[in-house]
Formats: C-alpha cells, sequence, structure tokens
RNA sequence: GCGUUCGUAGCUCAGCUGGAUAGAGCGACGGACUUCGAAUCCGUAGGUCGGGGGUUCGACUCCCUCCGGACGCACCA
C-alpha cells in the first residue's frame, strides 16, 4: 500500500513539474503535492488535492485536476486508474493487485507488519523502574505495556532494542516499610503469612502511618536508618536485603504475569554515587560554576530556566546528578543511537534539563535521548491518592478482571470449549487491561473503565480477541473438512466487492501503521488500526457467507482474505502485549 | 506569578506533516439469531471542535488572547 501511495504520489508529481513548466510556472511547487485518504471509497482510494497550484497556475482547482489526468493518460503508471473529482486528482487501485498481496499475508507470517525502516538504530528505552516499598498499581501497568509496547513496535520496525529496568531500592522510603516491620514483623515472612511477597512488603509501608501516631519519632528513625544504611551497617544491609530480595521478586512475578520483560536491571543502591566526576568535570571545562555557598550550579536561562544545583556545598549529590552519571555509564555499557525513558509527564522538567545538561556536556548522542512522557490514569470516580487508600493495586485488578472474565464464560457455557478457562480468562483480562491503556494518546492523561475495559462489545480488547477467536474457528472448521473452501483455489480478484476491499485495504496498510506507531512511540496507531480492521472483518463475516459459501473458489478466496485478517491481528496484539487466543 | 500541557457528542476517546459533509465506542431509543461463535451486526437521535481574534484558497489542526483543568517551577526521588 505504501509503495503503491508513494508510486502514484511521484507519478503524479512529475505530470505536476511537466505542466508548470509548460504554463511556465516554478516546477518546484510539484513538491506540495501530498497523498491524502478520501473521506468515501466510492470517491478512490488516494487522492491529491491540487489547491496548492491555483496560485502559480492562475487556473480554478478543478481545472487543474482535469488537465493533470489528461496529461497522465499518456504515461505509464502504477496499477490502477485515476480521475479528477472536483479539486482532487484521485486514484482507484487495481483492487485484484491489492488483494493479491493481501492473500500473501499468511506466507509472511509472524514477519508481515515488520519493517526495515529502523534497521541499524540503536536503542535503548528504561521503563517501569518500580520503587521496592510496594507492589504494583495501575500506573505502572500503563508505564510497563507502554514501555514493552513501544520496545515492541521498534523492534518490528527494524531497530536493535535494549530494555532496561531502574530499581529503586533505596532512599528514605525503602527504610519506612523496614522499619515498620522492625516493629511490627515480629520474624514473619510472605512465606509464613501466605502474602505475595511485594504485598507484604508493601503492607509495612503502609502501616508505617501507624508508626508515626504511636511514635513522634518516626520520621527521624527512618532517616537515621538511612544514614546507617549508607554507613554499610550489617544488620540494616540485612534487613534491606531481604526485604528488597522480597519486594523485587513479587515485582517480577507481576512482569511475568503482564508479559513484560527486560534485558538488563539497574540497581539504584549500585550507581547512586555516580555522577560526580561528570559533574566535575562539567566544572572544570565551564559547562557548570561554583556558586557562592559553594553548590556548583548550571546556569539554564538559555533554556529559559533559572539555575540548578547538581552537588550541594557538601560535595553529595542529588537525583539529576544521578541521572547524569547513568546516562553516561550506560551509553558506555551499550552505545545507543537513542536512549527513550518511559516516565510520567510530571518529570518534564527533569528531564528537559538532564538532556540539556548532557548536551552542555558535549555529548552528541544526548540530542537524540527522548522523554515518552505518559500521563496519569484516573479512575472514574476521581484520581486515585495513596493517603485515601484509592490506588489500584496492579495484581488485584487483574485478578478481579480475570474472575469476572471467568464468570462470562460460565455463564456462555463455553468452559467445554476452552482448553483451561482460568488461563483463558486470564489472558481476557491482559486483553482488557493491556488494551484499554493502549488505545488512549500515551502523553495524555486518561480515565480507566475496567468494566468497559472487559466489554467484549465495542472498541475493547477482548472484541479484538473475539474476532481473531472466530477466524480461528473457522479455520480449525476447513482443516476438518468443513465447508467447500477446501476444493476451491484462491483467486485475489474475487475479492473487489466493496465489503472485501474495505478489509483488503486495512490487512494491507496494517504495515504503514505500525511504522507509523514506531516514529511517533504510539501504541494507540497500532490499537485503533486493529480495532478498524476487526470491526471492518466483523462486518464482512456478519454479511457475507465465508466458509459455507457454495462457490469453493469464492470459499476459499474470502477463507485467506479471512487468515491475512487473522496474521494482522496477530501480530498486532502481539505488539499490544495482548495474548491472541485460538479460542474463548 | 512563571513554565509545560490539555479542553472535540451525555460519558470515554480518534482525527496522520492544515485539505473534500468533524469520526468511533459506550450509554439511550429501534431493529436482526432454525444459518460459518448474537461475547455479533444494522439503524436513529446527539457536536456553532472551551470563547474571541488572526494567518491561509482552505483551520479541530498553525499564531495571539481570554476562560477552565492537570502537572511542574527542591541542595526529594
Amino acid at each position: 500500500m505504501k509503495s503503491l501511495r508513494e508510486a502514484w504520489r511521484a507519478a503524479i508529481a512529475t505530470a505536476v513539474a511537466a505542466y508548470l513548466e509548460e504554463k511556465g510556472a516554478d516546477p518546484s511547487i510539484a513538491s506540495a503535492i501530498v497523498a491524502e485518504s478520501p473521506p468515501d471509497a466510492s470517491m478512490g482510494d488516494i487522492g491529491f488535492p491540487v489547491f496548492p497550484l491555483a496560485k502559480p497556475l492562475r487556473m480554478g482547482p478543478p481545472q487543474i485536476a482535469a488537465a493533470i489526468v489528461e496529461r497522465l493518460a499518456g504515461s505509464t503508471l502504477p496499477p490502477g486508474t485515476c480521475k479528477a473529482v472536483g479539486p482532487y486528482v484521485n486514484v482507484f487501485l487495481d483492487r485484484a493487485a491489492v488483494a493479491k498481496a493481501v492473500v500473501s499475508a499468511p506466507v509472511a507470517g509472524a514477519s508481515y507488519g515488520s519493517s526495515d525502516s529502523l534497521a541499524g538504530t540503536r536503542i535503548m528505552i528504561e521503563f517501569s523502574s518500580p520503587n521496592t516499598n510496594k507492589p504494583l498499581h495501575l500506573g505502572h501497568l500503563r508505564n510497563d505495556a507502554l514501555g514493552e509496547s513501544v520496545s515492541r513496535i521498534l523492534k518490528a520496525n527494524g531497530a536493535e532494542v535494549l530494555k532496561i529496568n531502574l530499581i529503586n531500592d533505596r532512599g528514605v522510603h525503602i527504610c519506612k516499610s523496614m522499619l515498620s516491620y522492625m516493629t511490627y514483623g515480629k520474624g514473619t515472612t510472605p512465606d509464613s503469612e501466605k502474602v505475595k511477597s511485594d504485598h507484604f512488603v508493601g503492607d509495612y509501608y503502609v502501616r508505617f502511618n501507624d508508626l508515626k501516631k504511636e511514635d513522634p519519632q518516626a520520621e527521624e528513625k527512618a532517616q537515621d536508618l538511612l544514614v546507617k544504611w549508607e554507613a554499610a551497617d550489617p544488620e540494616t544491609i540485612d534487613l534491606w536485603k531481604t526485604m528488597n530480595e522480597w519486594a523485587v521478586s513479587g515485582i517480577r512475578r507481576t512482569y511475568d504475569r503482564t508479559g513484560v520483560s527486560f534485558d538488563k536491571f539497574y540497581y539504584e543502591s549500585q550507581i547512586y554515587l555516580t555522577g560526580k566526576e561528570e559533574v566535575q568535570k562539567g566544572l572544570a571545562n565551564g559547562a557548570f560554576f561554583k556558586a557562592e555557598d559553594g553548590s556548583v550550579r548550571i546556569d539554564l536561562s538559555a533554556i529559559g530556566l533559572e539555575e540548578k544545583v547538581l552537588l550541594r556545598k557538601d560535595g553529595t549529590s542529588i537525583y539529576m546528578t544521578q541521572d547524569i552519571g547513568l546516562a553516561i555509564h550506560r551509553h558506555e555499557d551499550w552505545p545507543f543511537d537513542r536512549l527513550v525513558y518511559v516516565v510520567a509527564n510530571e518529570q518534564q522538567y527533569h528531564f528537559k534539563v538532564l538532556f540539556y545538561i548532557l548536551e552542555k556536556l558535549g555529548y552528541e548522542w544526548a540530542k537524540n535521548l527522548f522523554h515518552l512522557s505518559y500521563g496519569l490514569v484516573n479512575l472514574p470516580e476521581g484520581r486515585m491518592k495513596t493517603r485515601e487508600g484509592t490506588v489500584v493495586d496492579a495484581d488485584t485488578l487483574l485478578d478481579s478482571l480475570r474472575d469476572q472474565a471467568l464468570e462470562e464464560i460460565q455463564s456462555k457455557g463455553r468452559e467445554d470449549s476452552v482448553a483451561d478457562p482460568v488461563a483463558t480468562a486470564e489472558q481476557v483480562a491482559l486483553g482488557a487491561v493491556h488494551y484499554y491503556l493502549m488505545q488512549a494518546t500515551p502523553s495524555k492523561d486518561m480515565i480507566f473503565n475496567p468494566a468497559e475495559s472487559l466489554s467484549f462489545n465495542g472498541n475493547t480488547g477482548p472484541y479484538i480477541q473475539y474476532m481473531g477467536a472466530r477466524i480461528s474457528s473457522m479455520l480449525r472448521k476447513r482443516d476438518r473438512g468443513e465447508g467447500k473452501a477446501g476444493a476451491g483455489t484462491i483467486k485475489p480478484e474475487l475479492l473487489s466487492g466493496n465489503a472485501e476491499w474495505e478489509l483488503v485495504k486495512l490487512v494491507a496498510s496494517y504495515p504503514e501503521a505500525v511504522e507509523l506507531a514506531g516514529a511517533g512511540y504510539n501504541p494507540a496507531v497500532v490499537a485503533s488500526h486493529l480495532y478498524a480492521v476487526a470491526s471492518a472483518f466483523s462486518r464482512f463475516y456478519h454479511d457475507e457467507p465465508i466458509l459455507t459459501c457454495e462457490d469453493p473458489d469464492l470459499a476459499a478466496t474470502r477463507l485467506a482474505l479471512s487468515e491475512a485478517v487473522l496474521v494482522v491481528l496477530r501480530n498486532g496484539l502481539g505488539l499490544l502485549c495482548i495474548p491472541f487466543l485460538e479460542a474463548m
């Protein structure tokens, strides 16, 4: 589709340039010719507005369109025909030619939709980066799904991707859950209490609030504990290790559950002192300056900001110092062309400053750093608040959706049709959450409605999974010898009807969606394309017989189209971290 | 106060680098199952794209301004 579109654009641009020259106008204006999609397929498949030519040619757009079409008549063109439709030159593609390519999609299989648009590009992507004092919540699910999905999309476009996770395993927040456990834990463990280990740790973090009420010095004690940790006090380190192990192993179970994985883990406890030398270097070469109070700072007036401290007057480092060191360290670890940080939009300032600093330090790769900023996930009831206990825990949410999906499977009497009802319900739940989170534009805040996400109707994950299951079901029947498709031959030219054509075009343009999603770090592009494919298929399936078609050739051909749709759904859902289901 | 960002149908969201009558889904109302999975499909109602200017042949899209919301403006992370 993309190559056809480009071929037509080039052909028309050439004709336009020749026409401009003939009329004594500047032929370079022909580059203003861009491809659009007509609002209705009856008007054509690709549209080229000629408005920009009106002034230089001193002619009305409709006359120009007609003249261009006339000129094109003599030349060799890509498959299809063109026609002047008002002020547009519209192209009607050769349906059989496109259909022929589409029915061969199953041959490409898992690689259908992949491109080499980012071939040779090494991209490091950091996401998730949890704190080890509590389990993952709904907001993390958006972060994780975004990071994992963008990684898969970038890979599908040919990039070499390294997924990394920075575990925030030190700091006063960790000390609070430690202190709370020291007070109330009484030697219990996740195993002894039969609680998922990250939740076990999180519960003590919450109980720190009780501790504060009982002991007014609790905050100070947590600070003291941090000092002891930094001094490597053996007992403190021991407890810290134990509790971190609990937290991290629990969090990893949630990653496994949601299909998220990492190539490399970094631990804040191991790198929090890095960056100081880099700041010293910057001080030496004049990028930074020493303030009157002795702190090292950078002047940010060049980017419209004030000053930022990079080293305290006592020489200790801060968050920014750490991130400077870490970025440089990472580039040494794995020299990347781009580094993507998947971090909530509340840190926009931080990254703006960080990128500027790295540029000032002279790293040429600094201009290829990207903050994939995403918005908050809110609930229909309002914002999630830790203090009010309205934070939606990731595991709890998935459990609840899984149970609801299971009830649905049971009430539809489909337990015998799926291999493992509970596992299937789990996959439906995952499809519900991930699709809902991925269909929204990353940068915007969004409202997550659990009930809506799980609906089998409308623009949801389960709906798309269902279409995949229906196609799978037909293919199983064909393989069992049902219907007449087995006796027919695939004839792409039979797919020229309007119902088929809509579907053919959507399957054909799927690779473009993957490319666009990669260019914009935006899985929502894939999600909306999948929904368009699924709903077009559903209409087709409803209106036309496929497997049950009387004509064997038509049955075989329609089934081939269905199989191509399946390939798109399978690959696309994969990019969104949503399981494809053969039956549900 | 300054900065960033968002404001599209009752609700949740699309709308690609400005282009042909602003699109979906949910909800509402009304239809379609002895037929490939009705976990589906079809139809109807519903928007002066927050207000006002401007640029353009053309603005939901770009610029200015006002209103409203979110986030940020730490020697916290």
